[in-house]
DNA sequence: AGCACGCCGACT
DNA sequence: GTCGGCGTGCTC
């Protein structure tokens, strides 16, 4: 299977070889599958690439049969090309994508265009057989299995020097006490601290090749009979060497290790309890029990998560990881997905793409901040990664650990139900949780000026820099000012193709709409009366960092928001300028909340986080409160500071249950206040909802198709199940120059609804109009 | 999704 | 007289 070496073939025009019915799952929003013909029955999961229309595209085998000798109809024409140089994809793997195609309501081949990487839809058999070759060999190194010891070992004495050699470089030891072995020339393993002698770092096909005259085809056909490992065995690291575990750990990675079969931990930990290093643990027994396990972990965006990847790569020197995220380009993130598909890669680190990646030998899966929305994917087919790494685990009968300090609420209220384990971190290890003030701005003199810092923040800020302490203040707005005001007329900045103001931005004096990326120089006038005296209104992070630096004239100042990182590179600048210590204020959005542990920073500041308490979106406080902890959790970790850290928060409503709950750091009650809403109102987790979005230039023909979809929904509903509210306009309900609305429909039953959105998408594929739409499960996003 | 085919306005 | 708008329909 692996790397043969006869290429593959062409269709041929003999009868003969086109005998078996081969049907396919395509890239195309085609529901049903595609028949073609080939000479032999291909096995389910099988890569090919087809001729659709007037161009080849990649394809999946479903199914083979004989051909059944349909007279009269088209007859069907025949596969191009077999890939037959990757293995074809499991049936789990099958299933799995089934699965999600069938509950998101997609097409099969639109799953599994997402899951398959472009490059490999995108190129011919010949491309890629090379690529598979090249990637399986780069990097990669073999180790003797057990069986593979003991196979060779009992083979030695009859084979030549040549394979002596190979297989003593791959680790198996002399049979007798033999001083004259040369050491073979081995590259370390990639990784910060590989050492160990050279068999430890294992052989990759080129060393391989220098050994014996048929090392590489050797090392190949020992893969398959599985004497060999790939990526070699993790050294495991010396038990001195790592870090001792709390009885909370401990605890946790014992409760894992009981663990037999399916099941899913909620590992509910405050910052800085030490949630990675049970990751660490509980990856380390998977991938020592079974010598091939894989293990899938998931994180909400790979690139503010360097510290993990590192924490990684450092523990498991020995192992090939691969990384699946869409900041890869296409053909590295081919490379990545093959190593993972011929479970070369024993550890696979990405994004929420990754949970449908092909992963033979998968064991165990961690889901880094299971809450954070970005799981969650918002065009195309709307999956939710950390809903289907549960399935995954289930259907594999594997552990799923979903970590977080604040877990969403539909994770809880399964822990609470019994339904997850819940394994708490409650103990911080290197410093106490930052304190959580909250300062009304109702009487403040200095807001009510019109600054973005309250007197109470500057005091404290002013400390802090005495100390030589940083500060970090979190502001969720970029850009100037939100929006640009006429005192005369009432004019407002509003983008010409949304229901959005435009943003001041005062770099480039521009205004920019962050919804449609319209662009505009910033008027001089008002362009209704003609007034001079145009206003900024309301404040973003640029004027947060202006106002700052009035206010603290000696103090560094540095942001770091969407328009700074613009820049290549230039917020991981900014962000080690903190670390070194030249920065002493850092001004940033929810960016700077993520993924930084900062020693030296004393105290953290949301200067107006109020929106997300009366919004519109029902999961807003959920994910205010996330990101107060998140923010809080970057006040510094080392101890002994002169002056503990704190958290404070500039409120108009310092009362409010939700920045109470913070101040008590009480995720549980703030869980509880929320769930009992959510109860009342029967929304999920004690319910099921599915969105229908549609948009369309003219508001009319949306009007005109949301009123039939209305309608239709209506009929497929009778005896209220499940409950279909009135079409509404959406959030943003003109975004770049179209319209948009929506229906929600919700059920206490999943089957209920399930049953319903079929019936409702197929009804509304038989509607023209040329307007588009999606149905939007479990939607997260109103 | 692509990529055709198919009927109605402003251009060499 | 053509070039080209995107509505409609199909892809085994």
């Amino acid at each position: 299977m692996l790397a043969n070496p006869e290429p593959s073939r062409s269709v041929g025009d003999h009868p003969a070889d086109r005998s078996w019915r081969v049907r396919v799952a395509v890239d195309a929003p085609l529901r049903g599958a595609l028949d073609y013909l080939w000479g032999q029955p291909l096995a389910p999961g099988t890569l090919v690439r087809v001729p659709l229309g007037r161009q080849v595209v990649c394809a999946v085998v479903l199914h083979c049969d004989r051909e059944a000798s349909d007279a009269g109809s088209r007859p069907l024409k025949s596969v191009e090309q077999v890939l037959d140089c990757l293995q074809p994809l499991s049936a789990q793997w099958m299933d799995l994508l089934g699965f999600a195609a069938d509950y998101y309501q997609r097409p099969l081949g639109e799953l599994m265009g997402a899951a398959l990487p472009g490059w490999l839809r995108e190129n011919p058999a010949q491309a890629v057989r090379r690529r598979v070759q090249q990637a399986l060999r780069r990097d990669t190194r073999y180790m003797l299995s057990d069986l593979g010891r003991r196979q060779l070992a009992s083979r030695l004495r009859r084979h030549g020097p040549a394979l002596v050699r190979l297989a003593r470089a791959l680790g198996l030891e002399p049979p007798e006490a033999d001083g004259a072995a040369d050491p073979p020339a081995v590259r370390p393993a990639a990784g910060p601290q590989a050492p160990g002698p050279a068999a430890a770092a294992g052989l990759d096909e080129a060393d391989a090749r220098r050994l014996h005259p048929r090392g590489a085809a050797l090392l190949r056909e020992w893969l398959q009979r599985g004497w060999l490992l790939a990526g070699g065995p993790a050294p495991p690291p010396a038990p001195a060497e790592l870090p001792v575990l709390r009885d909370e750990q401990a605890a946790a990675v014992q409760a894992l290790a009981q663990q037999q079969g399916f099941g899913a931990q909620l590992l509910f930990g405050v910052t800085g309890s030490g949630k990675t290093e049970v990751y660490l643990r509980v990856m380390q027994q998977v991938l020592e029990r079974d010598p091939q396990a894989q293990v899938l972990v998931l994180t909400p965006e790979i690139n503010l998560t360097p510290q993990l990847l590192r924490r990684l790569a450092a523990r498991f020197p020995g192992q090939r990881l691969a990384l699946l995220h869409s900041g890869l380009a296409q053909a590295e993130r081919f490379d990545h997905w093959a190593a993972a598909h011929h479970a070369q890669a024993r550890i696979v680190l990405g994004t929420r793409l990754a949970v449908l990646a092909s992963l033979p030998r998968l064991a165990l899966i961690v889901v880094d901040e299971e809450h954070d929305p970005s799981y969650k994917q918002q065009e195309g087919a709307r999956y939710s990664a950390r809903d289907l790494a549960v399935w995954r685990a289930r259907q594999l009968g594997v552990a799923v650990l979903l970590g977080s300090a604040t877990p969403s609420l539909e994770s809880w209220h399964a822990a609470s139900r019994g339904r997850y384990g819940l394994l708490r971190l409650q103990q911080r290890s290197g410093g106490e949780l930052p304190r959580v003030r909250l300062l009304s701005s109702r009487e403040d003199p200095l807001l009510r000026a019109g600054g973005p810092v309250g007197q109470a923040l500057f005091d404290a800020v002013t400390q802090r820099l005495q100390l030589g302490q940083q500060c970090l203040m979190f502001l969720n707005r970029r850009g100037y000012a939100p929006v640009l005001c006429c005192p005369d007329c009432g004019w407002m900045s509003d983008c010409a193709h949304c229901d959005s103001h435009l943003v001041y931005h005062r770099s480039d004096r521009s205004l920019r709409c962050h919804h449609c990326g319209y662009r505009q120089p910033v008027a001089r006038a008002c362009p209704h009366c003609g007034g001079l005296d145009l206003q900024p209104v309301g404040r973003g992070t640029q004027r947060v960092e202006e106002a700052l630096e009035g206010l603290f004239p000696r103090a560094r100042i540095a942001r770091i928001d969407a328009d700074t990182a613009a820049r290549k590179g230039q917020a991981e600048v900014s962000f080690s300028q903190v670390h070194a210590g030249e920065v002493d204020i850092l001004v940033g959005t929810q960016m700077i909340t993520k993924g930084h542990d900062f020693q030296r920073v004393g105290l953290v500041a949301a200067l107006n986080p109020d929106a997300g308490l009366f919004s519109h979106d029902p999961r807003a406080p959920e994910r205010l409160f996330a990101q107060l902890v998140q923010a809080a959790g970057r006040a510094g970790r080392a101890g002994g500071a002169a002056l503990q850290p704190e958290m404070l928060v500039q409120t108009a409503y310092p009362e409010h249950p939700l920045y109470q709950a913070l101040q008590r750091n009480d995720y549980a009650g703030f869980a509880e206040r929320e769930l009992g809403e959510r109860k009342r109102a029967a929304m999920p987790p004690f319910s099921f909802q599915a969105l229908l979005r549609a948009e369309h230039a003219n508001p009319d023909k949306l009007q005109e198709f949301i009123d039939h979809a209305a309608q239709l929904a209506q009929g497929l509903a009778a005896g209220g199940q499940p409950t279909v509210y009135p079409p509404v306009p959406s959030s943003l309900a003109r975004l770049a120059g179209v319209h948009r609305q929506q229906i929600l429909v919700e059920s206490a039953r999943r089957a209920a609804l399930h049953g319903f959105l079929r019936d409702w998408r197929q009804a509304l594929q038989d509607t023209r109009g040329g307007v588009r739409w999606a149905i939007d499960v479990d939607p997260t996003d109103f």
